[in-house]
DNA sequence: AACGTCACG
DNA sequence: ACGTACGTGACGTTG
């Protein structure tokens, strides 16, 4: 039997879009974005690979007036045009399927479906197998059993199929595919704003249709009082009757489309072989043209020398670089006298001019120092320009031998974090997927491999020449990264974002790993002492109210001794088992005396284990400070985040925790000066919505979760007590991170019903961040992005997942970002603007921490007030919102008593 | 390696 | 009908 397949590539080329953007945004060298093509033809190929079909064609919804909006003026009408960079790929997939010869099907007043089901029915007619790709499950309306719709869907990154013919819809559903017309004509359809009849869902629909098996049937079977139905939802039914036939009408695919097509039309044929090369290498789809072989004869010879042996210039001469380094360390591991380990450099290869230097260290064995003499002159010259990858290490390894970096432009790391903060950001796939090349082929091919990195006998002797190699590749990698990274920021408005405020942040956060932290080791092991005395009497304590001994650090032993032993209500289940943390705990404290020595056990294990035992390894035995890493390229939003050890999250909500930053000091006659910014969040939000309330607020100088409590609970400000105050704090941070009434319910211990009317009274009060909140999830869906105030771009993939759940986080990180990103790139210019000035000022103070919304400055006693000045200042005055902004500065001999 | 837990903003 | 506040990193247990 011959085999027809039907593509509906509106509806493809969206799921292209949104499946491969998270992890891929593709372009080719001018800017173009190639994402859907490059998907859509994945899928293309795949089916006709499985199928292969002696017809095909492709439909194409066209702009201009529906028929079903003539009958239903809102149809559609929540529906925003697709993205810019999803609609400029739409005219090239069809040039691409007409160089295929592959029919593209369109008709003025109808969609895709309605051209695919009259197309499929015709098919059926003639005999045909039928396949129509889709990602819209409104089409298994249209299954029978020579129709069989095909629907892709990307699990991680790999292309499955789900197939649904008639059986598999009634397998399904329960209901004959043409029954699901039925179905949505009571459920209606939100994403398409079919009203259907208010209050009815799936379930429900589902049920109603088996029962009465039509729209029609139900509305007979009440008018002569033959139906069961009862209540509400009869009130429902009836009085929405006008709605459901409408939603009938516009849900049915329409088979009848007048198209002048023949099926001779749809006739698979030959590519027009050269027509799709020229496409294909203008989209950079090298995979694709080696895949098909378009590049037989003719254009051998060019790709080929791209992929050429690459030829190394040995120096140990400064090459020519016309005031721009493009360079890779070739790094060596040394373990140093305490066998910790560390990265020497060992060589460098530099790109410029179209050729690839080398400078090796061994070359300067007669000379001492002589490779960091020329590492020396390249790099603190101030003239030359660094392009780099991961330049935030660099310029530690290079501090490491006497020398600071200077006149850092570029980063590829941090420049592909900026053009999507959820991409994996390491060399050889960032090189794949901007520059198509596939690094393992090109090291293959100048001779590295696996097994040579494998053990021979001369290890010892032999010379290693891969590392080398590499070095070179990725300095003239870093060169096409650079040309082609900054062409997109600038395209995408970001390129002011990554040269003000993102490269320069990369010193600040290499300065501070650098400074480090001091801390005393007697102080903290004294701390320790205490806590594992405390944590001997409290396990006995533990073991005797229990009855028995086990590991209380096993969330599984522990489990079992409480509910099952004990026989302790269950509060809360976790996948594994039984849950067992502090939220279970406490409302458990009244049940058994074991609860409260737990509570303390947990919170004693935790300081001893991370805070005390942790650090420990941590601290530098030359210096005798933490250098924690700060990473630039991690957090989604643009905050920092912190390493080895970790020294944002010192503890400091509860007293005893608190106790431990007692042992964090500064140096010899200095102090810390330390900065905190008041509020940060909830001033940007204020900004961003421009509400009227908020700002006057916070330009007023009110305490502004008094207010909140104000216009919540309805009562006037002076009246707000403590409770209302720290319930209003809630909803505040609620609002922040995208609120839910589950959520604010969970956190203030009140029925989610309560909190809701919190959020709708707060969102009343407040109207501007209620718009807010509207429009930037509407943005967000319409663009497939947020932004920051200072362009910095989140994709949010998750608003087109067809999971609930998925899209409800969606929404709630669109909610978040611009809040969080928009602060933490405020702290970041805060922080350049400080170092600068400490640098300008020739002052010795040194900047050691950072945790989001405060900053840390170890400074000399004679220049204190000086740093104090110039926090306050540097902060208070990043930039101009609507509403001030406000720094908290404080002095002081160890970090606990910074306040 | 994944999970549960808990420290921070 | 179903599971939920945003962003991180580290530890200990367990499979």
């Amino acid at each position: 039997m011959d085999k027809l397949v039907l593509i509906d590539g509106n509806s493809i080329m969206n799921r292209a879009f949104y499946g491969i953007m998270g992890s891929k945004m593709l372009t080719t060298k001018d800017g173009i974005y190639t994402n859907a093509i490059y998907g859509f033809l994945a899928i293309l190929f795949n089916i006709l690979d499985d199928i292969k079909p002696e017809y095909i064609g492709v439909a194409f919804d066209v702009k201009g007036k529906l028929k079903r909006k003539e009958l239903f003026e809102d149809y559609k009408a929540n529906r925003h045009g697709m993205p810019e960079e999803l609609a400029q790929q739409m005219p090239i997939i069809k040039d691409v399927l007409k160089a295929m010869n592959i029919d593209i099907l369109e008709k003025e007043g109808y969609e895709g479906d309605d051209i695919l089901g009259t197309l499929a029915k015709f098919g059926e007619k003639k005999g045909l197998d039928v396949t129509i790709l889709s990602g819209d499950r409104d089409t298994f309306q249209l299954a029978s059993d020579h129709i069989t719709i095909r629907i892709p869907r990307t699990k991680a990154g790999k292309t499955e199929t789900e197939n649904y013919n008639k059986a598999k819809v009634i397998e399904e559903y329960g209901l004959e595919p043409k029954q699901l017309i039925e179905v949505k004509a009571l459920q209606g359809d939100t994403s398409d704003n079919i009203p259907g009849v208010p209050g009815i869902g799936p379930k429900t629909a589902i049920s109603l249709i088996k029962k009465y098996h039509s729209v029609k049937e139900l509305y007979e079977k009440i008018e002569k009082g033959k139906d069961d139905l009862k209540g509400k939802q009869k009130e429902n039914i009836i009085s929405n009757k006008e709605k459901a036939e409408l939603s009938r009408t516009l849900g049915e695919i329409d088979t009848k489309v007048p198209l002048d097509i023949s099926l001779e039309n749809l006739k698979v044929e030959e590519w027009d072989k050269p027509k799709v090369l020229e496409l294909f290498e203008k989209l950079s789809f090298q995979r694709y043209i080696d895949k098909f072989s378009l590049r037989t004869i003719e254009s051998k010879e060019k790709p080929q020398q791209e992929n050429e042996k690459i030829d190394i210039i040995e120096t140990t001469n400064i090459p020519e670089l016309n005031g721009k380094l493009y360079y890779y360390f070739e790094l060596k591991e040394n373990k140093n006298e305490n066998n910790i380990i560390k990265n020497d450099i060992v060589g460098i290869g530099i790109y410029s001019e179209d050729k690839l230097y080398y400078i090796n260290k061994n070359s300067f064995k007669q000379t001492k120092d002589g490779f960091e003499n020329i590492l020396k002159k390249i790099f603190e010259n101030k003239e030359i320009e660094k392009y780099g990858y991961n330049l935030a290490e660099d310029y530690i390894l290079l501090k490491q031998i006497g020398i600071t970096m200077e006149n850092i432009v570029y980063d590829a790391k941090v420049a592909t974090y900026i053009l999507d903060s959820t991409r994996k950001l390491d060399i050889d796939i960032i090189v794949k997927d901007y520059l198509d090349i596939d690094n393992n082929e090109i090291f293959a091919l100048n001779g590295i491999n696996e097994e040579n990195k494998q053990t021979s006998l001369f290890e010892e002797t032999k010379e290693d020449n891969s590392l080398k190699v590499k070095s070179c590749i990725y300095a003239k990698e870093i060169y096409q990264l650079a040309e082609i990274t900054l062409k997109k920021l600038e395209e995408e408005k970001e390129l002011d974002l990554f040269k003000n405020i993102d490269m320069p942040t990369i010193e600040v956060l290499a300065e501070m790993q650098w400074n480090g932290m001091y801390l005393d080791v007697n102080e903290l092991d004294n701390y320790g002492d205490m806590l594992k005395t405390r944590l001997n009497s409290l396990t006995e304590e533990i073991y005797q109210l229990s009855g028995q001994e086990f590991n209380i650090n096993s969330p599984k032993q522990l489990g079992e001794v409480l509910f099952e032993k004990l026989k302790l209500p269950v509060v809360k289940k976790t996948k594994s088992g039984y849950s067992t943390d502090v939220d279970v705990l406490e409302k458990l404290v009244e049940e058994h005396p074991v609860i409260e020595k737990l509570l303390e056990y947990r919170q004693l294990m935790k300081l001893n284990s991370t805070y005390v035992e942790g650090m420990k390894v941590y601290v530098n035995p030359k210096t005798k400070r933490i250098h924690s890493f700060f990473h630039q390229t991690i957090t989604a939003t643009g905050r920092i985040s912190s390493t080895e050890p970790n020294l944002q999250n010192i503890p400091t909500r509860f007293e005893l925790g608190k106790q431990l930053r007692k042992v964090f000091r500064p140096a010899e006659n200095c102090v810390y000066i330390d900065a905190d910014y008041s509020q940060i969040e909830l001033r940007v939000l204020a900004h961003i919505s421009n509400d009227e309330h908020m700002i006057q607020a916070f330009k007023n100088g009110e305490d502004i979760h008094k207010q909140a409590a104000s216009k919540v609970f309805n009562i006037p400000i002076d009246e707000v007590t403590k409770e209302q105050r720290s319930s209003a704090k809630a909803v505040n941070f609620g609002i922040v991170y995208g609120i839910s009434d589950f959520g604010l319910g969970e956190q203030l211990h009140i029925p989610r019903k309560k909190a809701k009317q919190y959020i709708e009274q707060y969102l009343q009060m407040y109207s501007g961040i209620k718009k807010f909140m509207n429009d930037i999830v509407e943005t967000a869906k319409e663009k497939g992005y947020v932004e920051t105030e200072f362009k910095r771009r989140r994709y949010i993939p998750e608003l087109k997942s067809n999971n609930y759940m998925v899209r409800q986080f969606g929404q709630r990180v669109a909610m978040n970002t611009p809040i969080q990103g928009t602060a933490a790139d405020i702290m970041k210019i805060a922080m350049i603007n400080v170092l600068k000035e400490i640098k300008t000022r020739n002052l010795k103070s040194k900047i050691i921490l950072q945790v989001h919304d405060e900053m840390m400055i170890e400074a000399p006693l004679e220049e204190a007030e000086e740093i104090k000045k110039i926090l306050k200042d540097k902060m208070e005055n990043a930039v101009k919102l609507n509403v001030p902004l406000v720094a908290e500065i404080s002095e002081a001999d160890n970090w606990y008593e910074c306040k």
